[in-house]
DNA sequence: TATAAATTTAACTCTTGAGTCAAATTTATT
DNA sequence: AATAAATTTGACTCAAGAGTTAAATTTATA
């Protein structure tokens, strides 16, 4: 408890903390009015600050939109690493897309589908990125298919369908909306395994 | 034929062509670059034109989006015209689902989801005509569910599922890639169909 | 109390891109 | 040949918004 007392008193977590909540402020804004429809102006003044607190945290507008993206697939990755060894592929990527769901209605982070208004060098490490995490989904896919738990198909088209309802669900979901993240997982996770079972 | 054989020399239906193409050349951008991303300029270069040309036929970008939209609902109405009454609610969504895709592959129209670009008029526009098609698709779930061919669970949420599928399409789809339309149609349409049909 | 960090204020620069315009030129129609 | 439509050229205006800066002020830390 040490380590936790002290820690609202260390200047540098305080700064990093805050630099996160930026971050985060910002993805929810994108996804709410697009990347270029919010202004760093307005950013700041949804956070109760001034633009030039802003630039205090981050670079440029560049940067903060690759943190986004740096951030969901920081909290993705995290989810892939639960290896269910025991379990077949179908019901690991069952899991997996649940807590996808989960963490993209419950943590305030945007899984941002806007690559294109990143800067050359970003927008080449955000897709490599999200390459590696497809390749990696469609790796369970295929191992779903070899251990009979998944039908056959070309295991892309089968990860594109899916990945597809996810990244259309930030441009729909509303936290005080009428479905409760919980629901959309659970519900999504059933559409998305039945879609791909094994008869 | 003879009606054919005028249409060429009748300026008014030539400016409405150009027109068209003028809307569906830059729909193509906005997919590929996003709206704001892509100049004026742009699409008038695209097509071998010059900007002051472009101004020629449209009144002015906001313009443009907003029939980017007109465009692929008309045409997913058209789709939806196509009563199969004697066919069961799955069956019919699975024909429908089906030619939305090969539609969206085949014909250079977009689906685009850059909604909050729009001017505030034809945001609201864009917003009912996708409300309305999406309920009509809904009811046609649960006429499925009525005549026991879709399996329960909340209606909306398995259209905003499969929906997402199709609006990430245009995302990933290339024209000159490795997936040819008709193949992507066929498998996505087996994959929403599994993921809603009852036991 | 002294120092360093966090933030405001407010003014400023710079770039991009939308949209306009008028005059010239090319192309099609009659 | 005369007229109207289609398009180019090139220069222009205007607004929005990114990013900067310096000085003042507030807040936390030691």
């Amino acid at each position: 408890m040490d380590i936790n007392l002290k820690e609202p008193f260390n200047r540098d977590r305080q700064f990093a903390l805050k630099r996160q909540a930026v971050i985060r402020a910002a993805g929810l804004d994108f996804c709410k009015r697009g990347y270029h429809n919010t202004s760093m102006t307005d950013i700041a003044s949804n956070l109760g600050l001034t633009k030039a607190a802003l630039y205090y945290y981050v670079k440029n507008k560049d940067e903060v939109l690759f943190e986004c993206h740096q951030q969901a697939y920081d909290a993705m990755d995290i989810l892939l690493e639960k290896k269910l060894v025991e379990k077949n592929g179908l019901e690991q990527l069952g899991v997996l897309y649940c807590d996808f769901v989960r963490m993209l209605t419950a943590s305030g982070i945007s899984l941002l589908t806007d690559v294109n208004s990143l800067s050359e060098g970003n927008k080449i490490k955000v897709l490599k990125r999200r390459g590696k995490i497809e390749r990696k989904i469609i790796k369970i896919v295929k191992q779903g298919q070899s251990d009979g738990s998944i039908r056959e198909g070309d295991p892309r088209l089968h990860v594109f369908f899916f990945m597809g309802a996810l990244n259309w669900l930030n441009a729909w979901y509303d936290n005080s909306g009428h479905f409760k993240g919980e629901d959309i997982a659970l519900h999504f996770a059933t559409q998305m395994r039945l879609g791909i079972a094994a008869a």
